[in-house]
DNA sequence: CAAGAAATATGATTTTTATCATATAAAAGT
DNA sequence: ACTTTTATATGATAAAAATCATATTTCTTG
């Protein structure tokens, strides 16, 4: 068992205001879990008996809606922490949380983190902080569902892939997506998501590599994105 | 100046929480509001120095996009509280709150709010879960947006007006939106949104009587909306 | 009450996006 | 290495939605 006082990605979560003694508490009661690809470390529905620390990996929080498709809501990565809102709320889970690469997680039970609620301000304080940011996201997000096009919301996607996740020597994106995960994240049909990435090529404002994609004309994108 | 404690709408807010000194407290330096229908209780990008407890009247949180156009993010009635996201993160207001019909609201400074949050862990566990329900909402309504049809939004929609505001005698959708504010809550063109409204119509599923949306058919509404 | 303004309604047209079909390329299994 | 499967790409077409134009109705206000 590993110690969570050693973690470094314990320190860009709200997790940094635990103390040595709490922290170690927490080392005493969490489990690592490994998750492949593609595997899912809880589901929609799902009764979440606590939260999940990731370690390391991205994932994908989704929904699925009634018209059969999957809508990507949030990407997440190391450092974040997963299921709080359910924990929060006393309600399943109401996204799906998938791996998009190998992870790392740990979970941490539900009467641990209540316990920290309660005594340490600073931690409680700092989930909520989170909470709203993810609430002001998700607004904004929202708003641009609603009346960007599908083009715009595809620009905005590559600058935020790129800011979010950075890029590899070679330029491109390092967080590798299938088109058809792209597709859910702007909410859109898949063809059309491979349309417009084509689009954006001929007008050279992206190279595209296989399933690498090197952004070239980043500016031209952002005012594109609004 | 009026009490706190005897003011009903606190029951349907995370202010229930408060005992009877808290409550005291705060009608010492709360200030009531009255909001004209139209009028802004705060806008975009204002800093907010305080949350507001809706007394009375409805209102709506809207954000505007880079195209232009308004969108109704959420409907806010009696019993709410606007400003908290703000007020949590540090940051000003996300977006605008503006009255739909008049309004009654009382402003309570931040410091007070945060007075409660360090001594009343019912009151924050509260704001909490609030903000998490918002979260949940928020994300919904963006699987909304991204994969429903405007028709089929613009039935969820009549059938949440119907649910969240009632109706009134005549069977009519009590709370009375502009076909532009409809369509601003749907996030389509205004016209699209008459338009839909009317071959709704035909198809009698509503009956449209001037401004005011009687549903007829519930049951087809929310088949349609999914 | 009349005139102007604003909101609602509807038609015509264009643009955007989804869907269906099929081809090609890449990945995975045997 | 070859076959099968899966992902990517592109064309053709259909459907959905936006935009522009113009009535018509309702609301305001002098």
């Amino acid at each position: 068992m590993s110690k969570c006082e050693q973690c470094i990605v314990r320190q860009f979560s709200s997790l940094k205001a635990l103390g040595k003694e709490e922290l170690l508490k927490m080392a005493n009661c969490k489990t690592s879990y490994t998750i492949k690809k593609g595997e899912p470390i809880f589901e929609e529905g799902e009764t979440l008996k606590g939260v999940f620390c990731i370690k390391d990996g991205v994932g994908k929080l989704s929904k699925l809606s009634s018209n059969g498709k999957d809508q990507i809501v949030k990407l997440v990565k190391s450092g974040e922490l997963l299921g709080q809102r359910s924990m929060i709320s006393e309600e399943s889970a109401n996204l799906s949380a998938i791996a998009l690469n190998d992870m790392e997680v740990c979970f941490i039970p539900r009467k641990e983190i209540l316990g920290f609620f309660d005594k340490n301000n600073e931690f409680s304080m700092n989930v909520m902080k989170t909470i709203c940011g993810d609430l002001k996201e998700a607004d904004d997000h929202m708003v641009s569902m609603a009346q960007k096009s599908v083009k715009s919301r595809l620009a905005e996607t590559l600058i935020y892939l790129e800011d979010t996740f950075g890029k590899n020597d070679d330029g491109s994106l390092y967080l590798q997506l299938s088109r058809e995960e792209i597709a859910g994240l702007i909410g859109t049909a898949t063809e059309s998501c491979i349309r417009l990435l084509s689009d954006y090529k001929k007008e050279g404002l992206i190279e595209l590599v296989g399933k690498k994609i090197i952004i070239l004309k980043r500016n031209e994108l952002i005012k594109l994105s609004n």
